[in-house]
DNA sequence: AATATACCCGACAAAATATATCGGATATAA
DNA sequence: TTATATCCGATATATTTTGTCGGGTATATT
């Protein structure tokens, strides 16, 4: 419960990584899944998704890889893990009304507050506060 | 990823429910399940949790069921969230040692900071703020 | 032009977690 | 005595997360 998924962390572990990097260094999936000890192929994954969300820029080739593309103090965390794993919030119900339990539910504004506080505080920070 | 299990939600939908009514009036588990449209057997594991964790008072037999024991206001929302799922973390890695990337990982420390800040955050409620 | 390296991407598989069900027990009011 | 309600471990199902596989495309280098 509340927890962070792997994939966002790769994406932060990746992004730190690059950041620790000239501005246009170039850093590849194999790289960056030696050092930190992530399976390659998640690491993949993570990366392309990232590069679709134009989060970084991809390199094709031989000495290929990635690179920052975005500016990380620009994207909030709100906005960054909603690019990396979709909608964000306590309940489902905040986004989504399929819940059978809805036309019942006797928590749904309290919960509310709760969800609106969660994610203010992400709002409040970037990418790059995590990745400085 | 960041939601609420529905255990908690059971938990606080049959919380506020029991505060709704006198202090010592005694709600069952199928007069709960009933009213919010969730499965009995489930309510029914999360009710006699909360009663082992002291929350709320089991009273057993025919016109039995359940009455909140704890002052409500008086736990805050991380303690809440302990009794009825266990740790609470952004990481796993705050609370258990298991992480295989530990020694390699380079976001640990600023993810804790955003850890410390949704703990600080869930310990200024109380359960009683939401079942208000 | 051939080759090797690195990204691209959908489909699939395994593992972990969350959600729900079952069966048989105990307590107690009526 | 009976019916109702809690108690509780074991098991089953569903969903989500995590990881794997196979075959593709782009491009630097030789």
């Amino acid at each position: 419960m509340l927890k962070l998924t792997r994939k966002v962390e790769y994406s932060l572990i990746a992004l730190r990584h690059m950041q620790g990097k000239s501005i246009d260094a170039i850093s590849s999936t194999k790289e960056i899944a030696n050092q930190y000890n992530i399976p390659l192929e998640i690491l993949a994954k993570t990366l392309q998704h990232m590069a679709k969300e134009n989060i970084i820029e991809a390199i094709n080739g031989p000495r290929g890889g990635y690179r920052i593309k975005a500016k990380l103090n620009k994207i909030n965390l709100v906005e960054f893990f909603e690019k990396v794993e979709g909608p964000l919030g306590l309940s489902d119900c905040f986004y989504d009304t399929n819940c059978m339990q809805i036309k019942f539910c006797n928590i749904r504004t309290p919960i509310q507050r709760i969800n609106n506080n969660m994610i203010n505080m992400f709002r409040n920070m970037s990418v790059q506060d995590v990745t400085n």
